[in-house]
DNA sequence: CGTTAGATTGAGCACGCTCAAAATAAGTGG
DNA sequence: CCACTTATTTTGAGCGTGCTCAATCTAACG
């Protein structure tokens, strides 16, 4: 191979979309690189409606998330359901677990997925040999908590409407952080059901508060996709705030290697 | 000095609260004592009320709190509030903001505090210099995306009483991983308003809760004490689970120096 | 073409809200 | 130490969002 520019980078068969998105907040240096790609080896897939690990396992594995939606999700009293998070392309599962012997929630795979499994050990040891990846590992769990106080925010003490309205900007927000395109159709492959237990509703009334947002010329939402039509107006709702867009690096130790 | 065992270690006068935390999740060596023991140097006193930064701010600091109380709260469309977390002796602050450039919530003083102020930055150099400190740190961090889910949990689609038994059981149990004895009677600075803020109710509400918890022999409360007389009682009725008495650090990398 | 998961719609109910006023407790200055 | 102000708690009355239960309808898939 040619030498190149050390600036330049193209993406090739070999980065993974983890790589990738790490690379979007830093830029990788190539043993940086290796370290993650050997975190990503041997991707396995999923059916929809998998349980990759139920609440209270004793999970010593972390996820990175290739293709697919999955969820986090634990249970309430009366069997009832509470959706945490939404994991997808690029995101790292299991990082909240990781201080504790038990899974705080379970994973459920919401579509087909992709998805590598790596033991914690491995963190430690790229703790120790690149300390940039250790702060951006730090991060990027960050963000997690960042996305959590959000819904928290949102179940708070707002109305159903104003709920979802955030929770599909914030689904927006993430997955355009991803694909860096800025798209008004939002692929959402969630039920009804799902949605409510999301945000803390009914999927009856769910059903019913989508409904007024469609006559509202809110959105439009059909099977799998949701569509933002005035999307100013969701934001007026749902006081939603976008944080996903960048990371704040300044304070990282300097890369290794 | 004369030369001690190496597993004993005596507080002094010199161990932070914060030392004395990390400590009790794990065997800090001197040298790592001492990194932590640079971070807090500058204690400074507030006062209750006190706004220690707004959401949205620039923050570039980290903050630990050595004594009294603390609320992140953020704003809800029409001035209501959500509170988020609290915090008190022992605890990291702003760790879920240093991912990104602005504060994602306020943090004000509940009661009069004493408080370490240090840069993030310093941060950086401790990942260096400390792998194993940096891990814990990473460990630390999660036990708040950890707290949100509770929180989250809690609020989703459960009943009022639920959320207030979860939400006294959660700062029992995170105040008695602190101070380590099992008391009944919970120190809680907060008023009726703040606790519905943390759990979505009205402050008319929480009252009207609280007084029908006192008569079914659950609580009691005045003032700033909170005292669980059917522990069992507010379990059944939330579901809580206890997360915060141990770290799994088996990931963990060794100590340096 | 049958089966099943998901969406839609209706009727009645209750938990928690709003508005409002009074009572109690805690601070503050003369 | 009392009079005053301010914060917090208590209680009432009426209302509405969102729930439960239940039935029907639609779309997907083998």
């Amino acid at each position: 191979m040619p030498p190149q520019r050390p600036q330049y980078r193209r993406p090739t068969l070999f980065d993974s979309c983890f790589v990738a998105r790490l690379n979007r907040y830093l830029d990788l240096t190539p043993s940086e690189r290796d370290a993650i790609t050997q975190l990503e080896r041997d991707p396995k897939n999923y059916a929809a409606g998998t349980t990759l690990w139920t609440e209270g396992d004793d999970v010593s594995e972390l996820l990175i998330v290739h293709q697919g939606w999955a969820l986090s999700e634990t249970r309430l009293t009366g069997g009832k359901r509470q959706i945490l998070r939404f994991h997808f392309s690029g995101d790292l599962i299991g990082a909240s677990g990781i201080a504790f012997r038990d899974a705080p929630a379970s994973i459920v795979a919401a579509t087909d997925m992709v998805v590598c499994r790596f033991p914690r050990m491995a963190l430690g040891e790229t703790f120790i040999a690149h300390p940039r990846l250790a702060a951006l590992f730090f991060s990027i769990s960050q963000m997690e908590s960042i996305d959590l106080s959000d819904r928290l925010r949102a179940m708070g003490r707002s109305e159903g409407k104003a709920r979802l309205a955030n929770l599909f900007l914030s689904i927006a927000a993430r997955m355009r952080a991803v694909t860096g395109e800025h798209n008004p159709v939002v692929r959402i492959p969630l039920t009804q059901s799902d949605l409510g237990d999301a945000v803390g509703l009914t999927q009856v009334h769910v059903n019913r508060l989508i409904r007024q947002m469609t006559e509202e010329k809110l959105i439009t939402r059909n099977r799998s996709t949701v569509t933002l039509l005035d999307e100013q107006g969701l934001v007026d709702l749902s006081r939603f705030v976008d944080r996903f867009s960048s990371v704040d690096s300044s304070w990282f130790p300097p890369a290794a290697g």
